[in-house]
RNA sequence: GCCCCCAUCGUCUAGAGGCCUAGGACACCGGCUUUUCAAGCCGAGAACACGGGUUCGAAUCCCGUUGGGGGCGCCA
């Protein structure tokens, strides 16, 4: 039997990092065991769909390199693999199910439900829906509809307990009691299936034979069970993974990026360094709403918040896949360590290709336990396997990271001008410490704008050392016979050294004043690459701006 | 509230009753290197949640407690 494995996610926008780990595993599964990996969107909520969410998380996907055999885009045997697109294959199961008495027609509002649930609640029972000893017939339907109310179809479940045969979860499988499930909606009054009924007919339908998923998933398994049972379908093999959470152990969500800005936001207003009207203009916010959020009501979307970190000049943390690869991660290094977050192969090993993770991943390594997002050790991975990299590789990835960032000079240069930026820039933990450190270079020489504390620290300090330093310096360089990084960095030095200076007090007044800030490429190379004229323009313009 | 899952350094984990004085990685701390930021090199500290069993022997098996996570929708 050939292994079927899929990734199913309901369309809400960018893919997180336990979508993309639940991804991952199901591919590296049908890649280790010659099976097949498939993609399914579960679009079945026509309030949330949000309006082409399933093409940023196809975009996602693809760029992590999680191809699929079957699914959007590439086809399969299913025909259509949007969940949207195949209602008239969930209706003719429903039909089936309530032919044969094995669903019921429910005209329940949602008051009347709220109010049963509530009744429960206060009785401290667990809500079941109370099935009507004579279902209602197509008559009754028909009427229900006529006077306006809701008309959605139950399953009716098997009166008895499960068991969820869990390759990770229990020993011997998990049981839940016959108490703890009722006859839930597998058709909602708008026609369109639940996910339980769905998931259910899809995957018989796609010949799924490995279903890995998130635990939230484990307590819906029964659900599951009981309509496979009375449709006559298969029952795959379950494997639920362990929860992905933030490094405080709370749940891993848009939420920490939100409160990453909001704390930034609040500090920047206490130190006065701006205001809550500059920010809140900035952002584009209305100020009811700007003010809710700082006090923490409530959460700004996604472009609002962007805006007000691009103001703050913070880099909130990455949430979601995309978040990382505008960060400049590499998709590779990204997918080994999620990977690690649950699995592990043994042997001490972590780093690992895609490849060699195809060659050893197996469910019996993978663990149980909840695992925290730990950024700095993602970090650390990305430097490493940057470090490996050779020039073309890593300009191709550059490439892919300034296509997110149209607005940066470096997205303009010819493939030679990153090469020499990728070779001055050794050390880089992401792609975006290049564009960091070299963005400057890139500037109009005139107006340079200079950081403040730098200029102090570098320059100013100690009655104007660093400029006084500068002011020698300028003219040996300007008589420099060639303008190589050789023959700067041998003046530089013969200079330091005459007079008693360490490297560091010339160096840094020039890069200050070169690139305005203490941070930039190797100096000698980032002056050969500004070329005499633009370098020495710089040089004089910023004495110039601090003798005035 | 009821039900389910889980429990090794700060974090990810190795560990399938003696190989464990518990191994690796990241982080942290100390040192070296250094024209900035990084990167690099060397070194140190750091864990079996708790309480009962079982066993000659328990991180490993059983029970309980505590803690964490999840579920109880016409969301997926």
């Amino acid at each position: 039997m050939i292994v079927r494995t899929r990734f199913a996610p309901s369309p809400t926008g960018y893919l997180h990092i336990g979508g993309a780990r639940t991804a991952l595993f199901n591919y590296l599964l049908a890649r280790r065991l010659g099976g097949r990996f498939i993609l399914r969107i579960e679009d079945t909520d026509q309030a949330r769909n949000i309006d082409r969410a399933d093409e940023k998380l196809i975009e996602d996907m693809r760029w992590l390199g999680l191809n699929w055999d079957e699914g959007p885009g590439v086809g399969g045997p299913a025909g259509e693999y949007h969940q949207s697109r195949r209602l008239s294959v969930y209706r003719a199961h429903a039909q089936r199910l309530l032919d044969s008495g094995k669903a019921y027609y429910a005209f329940d509002t949602r008051e009347e439900l709220d109010a049963m649930r509530k009744a429960a609640e206060s009785a401290k029972r667990r809500f079941r829906y109370p099935r009507a000893a004579n279902f209602p017939g197509e008559a009754d339907a028909q009427r229900a509809r006529s006077e306006g109310r809701p008309v959605v179809v139950r399953f009716r479940m098997p009166d008895r307990d499960f068991v969820v045969n869990d390759l990770l979860c229990g020993e011997g499988g998990v049981r839940i009691a016959a108490s703890e499930v009722d006859d839930f909606v597998i058709l909602k009054n708008d026609g369109w299936p639940t996910y339980h009924f769905a998931v259910v007919v899809d995957d018989e339908d796609m010949l799924v034979t490995h279903v890995l998923r998130g635990q939230e998933h484990l307590m819906n398994t029964p659900n599951h069970l009981g309509l496979q049972e009375s449709l006559g379908f298969r029952t795959p093999v379950y494997a639920h993974l362990p929860v992905i959470l933030n490094m405080d152990g709370s749940k891993m969500s848009k939420r920490e990026k939100d409160a990453a800005v909001r704390s930034a936001a609040k500090a920047a207003i206490a130190a006065a360094t701006s205001s809550e009207e500059a920010l809140r203009a900035a952002a584009g916010a209305a100020p009811e709403a700007f003010a809710s959020w700082l006090r923490g009501d409530v959460q700004l979307d996604a472009a609002t918040l962007d805006r007000a970190a691009a103001a703050l000049g913070v880099q909130p943390p990455e949430i979601q896949i995309h978040d990382f690869r505008a960060s400049g991660y590499v998709p590779s290094v990204l997918l080994n360590f999620i990977a690690l977050l649950g699995w592990s192969p043994g042997e001490d090993r972590e780093k690992m290709s895609m490849e060699e993770m195809c060659a050893l991943f197996s469910l019996e390594r993978v663990g149980r336990t909840n695992a925290r997002f730990d950024r700095a050790k993602l970090l650390n991975f990305n430097t490493t396997a940057l470090a490996a990299l050779d020039t073309p590789t890593k300009r191709g990835l550059l490439r892919d990271y300034l296509s997110l960032h149209g607005d940066s000079p470096l997205a303009t240069q010819p493939d030679a001008m990153l090469d020499r930026l990728i070779d001055m820039c050794p050390g880089i933990r992401v792609l975006r410490d290049i564009e960091i450190k070299c963005r400057a270079l890139f500037a109009a020489d005139d107006g340079l704008p200079i950081d403040p504390a730098a200029r102090d620290k570098v320059l100013l300090r100690n009655e104007r050392a660093g400029l006084r330093t500068l002011e020698e310096l300028t003219e040996r360089l300007a008589a420099l016979p060639e303008w190589t990084a050789a023959a700067i960095d041998a003046q530089v030095r013969s200079f330091a050294e005459a007079r008693g200076l360490k490297l560091g007090d010339v160096a840094q007044p020039v890069r200050v004043a070169v690139t305005g800030t203490t941070v930039s490429p190797p100096l000698f190379e980032s002056l050969e690459l500004l070329g005499r004229e633009r370098s020495l323009a710089r040089i004089r313009g910023t004495v110039r701006t601090l003798r005035a």
